[in-house]
DNA sequence: AGGCATTACGCTGGACGTAAAAATT
DNA sequence: AATTTTTACGTCCAGCGTAATGCCT
């Protein structure tokens, strides 16, 4: 039976060309090497070296073997990447949706029904979304409408508004129309999932300017005169963005009925999540 | 780093289904066996069994790692086949002849010249001669015609006779051809290479007593009256087929010129072999 | 002189087996 | 009672490192 640790050696044998080399790489020393080497001469049946008296190189045989010894190294490297990643995705719920506010509570509920796994999660656009549900690459998908194949099933509803400075010139209306704002500029954060596009494609004559950082946000909200958004949702979390002023968006698009699809795995819908 | 034998253990528990079964085949402790796994867990880094008090089996990660593990064996046994192989393959000269009599010097000189190696000889039909020298198989080849792609290189040549008693009703003639003696049945030989096929071409109306065994053949040439076949170059080597008379076989198809091919490697156009 | 491969030798940690325990059939 | 897994424990040897040798550049 051949050692991996030994056909490791092997390999590194060929690509540094010296046991000296190959002792130093691998924290051991030379005459460690040197047994090595004599013992995989055993184990294959074959010389694979010319050896000088100090001097020792690889034979054709030798170049074959040292071939061979990376692809079994290869295979065993992948044998236990495999099995690792089936385990962590065994013990992982992996959620995948298209805007942020549906995680909140989302996450918050798999926390504490499922303590024992642990919860990955992205929020991405709607393709991402649905291939991700498709090749079996998540456990439960968020989307803007229902999931195709799945039966529909509404997790929660989410309407968008307009947060502007008391002063601003459109502070005083009631409602507000994508037509009508189309052409101010924005705040906006990062990772806001369909959202973003939703507007980008709904306002195509303003600019957004993103921001990664929560901090760098929520300072240039309250310090600039640029308009930004909120939903219903981040409205009830965050208590508002004083001082400003929240008007609602009127169109259809506006407002976002979320659907959730999720594999009998999660055990999202035995008990009742909510 | 993996440990093979653990991987064995790990894949012969999935056959089995029990450690105990597998601390049989592998002749070791049932204990031993335990640790094998424990170790192929921490390996692996994630849990490969359900243990109940007394009694333990493979999870869905171990069932992948099985899997994986006989792939990885897989390649491990290939490894040593290979190198083996590759091995025995260098130190061999392979030779292919159409015929036995190229040989008889042949192998002699080959095993005179080159003894660290060994021979493998086989005499087969000029197309297998063909085929196996065109894929590098073989590193001589011996046919009845120059060795297409190669400078022409006659070895030897031989000449067909017919063997009969005395009292035959053939025995008067001074020569013979295939025409005259078609029809006539045959004690042969086997592996006569291309001179079987040519007798049974030139001779349709014929039927051939094919001997394998060399014993048998001679009792029935000492005994039978039956005609056979020899050459000039048996003749010499055999003294004859006593008390029978060799009769030359005029047509020029019995009078058969053999090339010969080699490769660098064997030697033997180096020193100059005949 | 410095670097390299190999042999000699003493030591130690890991792996094995035996024995025993505990549970299941 | 027999089978199976696992823990405990004592033994032993495979493999390591150090030291030394010999050789090459």
């Amino acid at each position: 039976m051949l050692d991996l640790d030994e056909l490791n050696q092997l390999a590194a044998f060929a690509r540094l060309g010296t046991l000296a080399k190959v002792a130093e790489e691998f924290h051991v020393s030379t005459p460690s090497v040197t047994r090595s080497m004599q013992h995989l001469e055993e184990r294959f049946g074959a010389p694979l070296f010319t050896r000088g008296k100090n001097r020792i190189a690889l034979n054709e045989n030798g170049r074959l073997a040292a071939e061979c010894a990376e692809r079994v190294l290869r295979e065993a490297e992948d044998a236990v990447r495999r099995v690792r990643a089936f385990d962590a995705r065994r013990r992982t719920i992996a959620v995948r949706s298209c805007a942020p506010a549906p995680l909140w509570e989302l996450l918050r509920h798999l926390g504490e029904s499922r303590p024992e796994m642990t919860v990955s999660s992205r929020i991405c656009q709607n393709k991402e979304v649905l291939s991700a549900w498709a090749d079996g690459s998540c456990d439960v998908a968020i989307l803007p409408f229902p999931v195709p194949g799945e039966k529909p099933r509404v997790y929660m509803r989410e309407r968008l508004f307009v947060c502007i400075p008391p002063g601003h010139e459109l502070a005083g209306s009631k409602t507000l129309s994508f037509a009508k704002i189309d052409g101010f500029n924005f705040l906006l954060r990062s990772e806001l999932g369909f959202w973003d596009t939703l507007c980008r494609q709904k306002m195509p004559a303003s600019r957004f300017l993103v921001q990664t950082d929560e901090f760098a946000y929520g300072e240039l909200v309250r310090t600039s005169s640029l308009p930004c958004f909120a939903t219903d949702y981040s409205l009830r979390r965050l208590a508002a963005h004083f001082p400003r002023v929240a008007i609602p968006v009127a169109d259809a698009e506006a407002d976002v009925c979320f659907y959730i699809a999720a594999r009998p795995g999660t055990g999202l819908f035995k008990a009742g999540p909510r």
